[in-house]
DNA sequence: CAGCATCCAGCTTGATACTG
DNA sequence: CAGTATCAAGCTGGATGCTG
């Protein structure tokens, strides 16, 4: 079997050749897919999966977030056509956030990462220790 | 190792209570999902799918990450036991990176959520230009 | 409740230079 | 080739205060 080293030109082709490729540097999937899967998009994204929410209830989901950085991201999904936000002009405001049709492939993919990163955590947690003891610690 | 609040027995489909949990707070699993999401990260673990890498092909692979920036993910990922290292003593020096069994699951789901969104991207596009649209381009 | 504006500490990042 | 060391700059993100 030939080993596929890197053949420096051609080598993310594997697939007919795609418009978008997040390895181009200047691709803009690359920044739909930071707002994606960052820090809290990753979580946001996730935890709207169990359904619509509103703003403080998401707060409470995504243990860590804090208000502005909640609202920074979600304003970026809502720009991607990720989520959808419903806000109803009553007193007191009510504002639902929600997952666009891509907004849920995006999540079901995300989560089958994240549950199977969550399942493997122990062999994550040997992997550190092996590395922590082999390289003392530096 | 310390003993986890629980086992990882059934972690995959269990719905209720799962032993890690990235939308908790203090959970290791979160750490690790931002190394393999995290800004090069993702590109980094996508890029050795298509097999193993010497440091500057992955450098070239990765368009525009910086060499610090790349050797600081490959640490943190073959700390974590997504990425292999095996270095050899010659000279000039030969470094391959391959991803273990646990990165290679772990790159076909980040995978399809990458291509997922490259296929989409249009939708996007769309959806930003309607978003800025509305907001009056601010 | 739902959010925006501002301040600012500190972490992240990119250049640059240097080692084996 | 395969990195490490160092430093300045800039961005991230938290705290606080205010609006509708």
């Amino acid at each position: 079997m030939e080993t596929p080293a890197c053949t420096e030109a051609e080598a993310h082709e594997s697939e007919s050749e795609q418009p978008f490729d997040v390895f181009a540097r200047a691709c803009p999937s690359r920044e739909t897919l930071e707002h994606v899967t960052g820090r809290w998009g990753s979580l946001t994204v996730g935890a709207l999966r169990e359904g619509p929410c509103r703003f403080n209830e998401l707060r409470r989901r995504v243990e860590g977030v804090s208000e502005k950085m909640l609202s920074q991201t979600l304003h970026a999904l809502e720009r991607d056509g990720i989520v959808n936000r419903e806000a109803q002009p009553t007193n007191p405001p009510r504002v639902d956030y929600e997952l666009t049709p891509l907004g849920i492939e995006v999540a079901d993919r995300l989560l089958a990462l994240i549950h199977h990163l969550e399942g493997n955590m122990s062999a994550v947690l040997t992997a550190r220790a092996t590395y922590d003891e082999t390289r003392g610690g530096r």
